[in-house]
DNA sequence: TCAGTTGTTTATAT
DNA sequence: AATATAAACAACTG
């Protein structure tokens, strides 16, 4: 599930159930999701202190808490959850943030992702490593820049979080179809006219998606037919799957041409 | 039983 | 140096 979108969504989630909350324990559920502490570590570190509010870079949660600051990826299959009092966790909640004003977990099915812990800016930049502009702010002549710099496959740049932060699978094959790009054409290809017209499609689909707090599968979307290979929402021609940069792409045949 | 899955890293090849 | 591909990671679904 998450993607730019998704993260944005756990941000206000977070920033509404434990920004501005003291810590009285971290419960570690899971130790293998820790990927550079120990719970009695992350637990020294994170008790008594307050969160402030947490930020996203790309599909990166960053949640300083007054001097230490906790990163978490989702991977494939991550979220937070609010567990009501009394309520046990669930199978995959593989840590547990004890809040004076309730409990945050993080929930992780696939054990992708995972938590990592900073002790300052610098140690977090250290994590987050080189990761590009996020893609819901990069700038519009930066894009093209970035288009023109490169001689690969355009889905294959979108999703490339060393280029541009945030863009998974479903977000680049929904941007690509707004611009009607082909997600094989390579960025050579690809005039000037067309990036912009990439560009202008990637932040209004980011932002509609922001929303929602998720790429929404309702009416106008790809998300909605593409496991079905239902009808292009645009054109009504049966949508067409396969691999592109390693990943299930998803496009109209018809909207999308090869040349254009 | 087997293929497939929203992400990333690593190894290997081009 | 960039770029491309496949596999691995893990757990679940259809």
């Amino acid at each position: 599930m998450p993607e730019l979108p998704d993260v944005e969504g756990f941000r206000r989630h977070f920033n509404r159930s434990a920004a501005g909350r003291r810590v009285e324990r971290v419960e570690v559920l899971d130790r293998a999701m820790l990927r550079n502490s120990s719970p009695q570590g992350i637990g020294r570190a994170l008790r008594g202190r307050r969160f402030e509010e947490a930020t996203r870079r790309g599909k990166w949660l960053v949640a300083p808490a007054a001097g230490p600051i906790l990163l978490l990826h989702f991977g494939m299959t991550g979220l937070l959850a609010d567990l009501a009092p009394g309520v046990a966790p669930h199978r995959h909640d593989r840590l547990l943030l004890h809040l004076d004003g309730g409990v945050v977990a993080y929930r992780n099915m696939r054990r992708f992702g995972g938590v990592w812990l900073a002790r300052g800016r610098d140690e977090a930049d250290g994590v987050l490593g080189p990761l590009g502009p996020d893609a819901g702010r990069i700038d519009r002549d930066d894009f093209v820049r970035l288009v023109e710099g490169r001689r690969g496959g355009i889905k294959a740049l979108l999703m490339d979080q060393k280029a541009i932060a945030g863009v998974g699978n479903l977000l680049s094959d929904e941007a690509l179809w707004r611009a009607r790009i082909n997600p094989k054409r390579s960025t050579s290809t690809l005039s000037p006219r067309a990036a912009r017209r990439l560009h202008e499609a990637l932040r209004d689909t980011i932002r509609q998606a922001n929303r929602h707090g998720r790429i929404p599968s309702t009416e106008g979307w790809l998300t909605g037919v593409r496991d079905d290979r239902g009808p292009c929402p645009r054109c009504g021609t049966c949508v067409s799957k396969g691999t592109v940069a390693g990943r299930t792409a998803c496009w109209c045949p018809r909207c999308q041409q090869r040349l254009r």
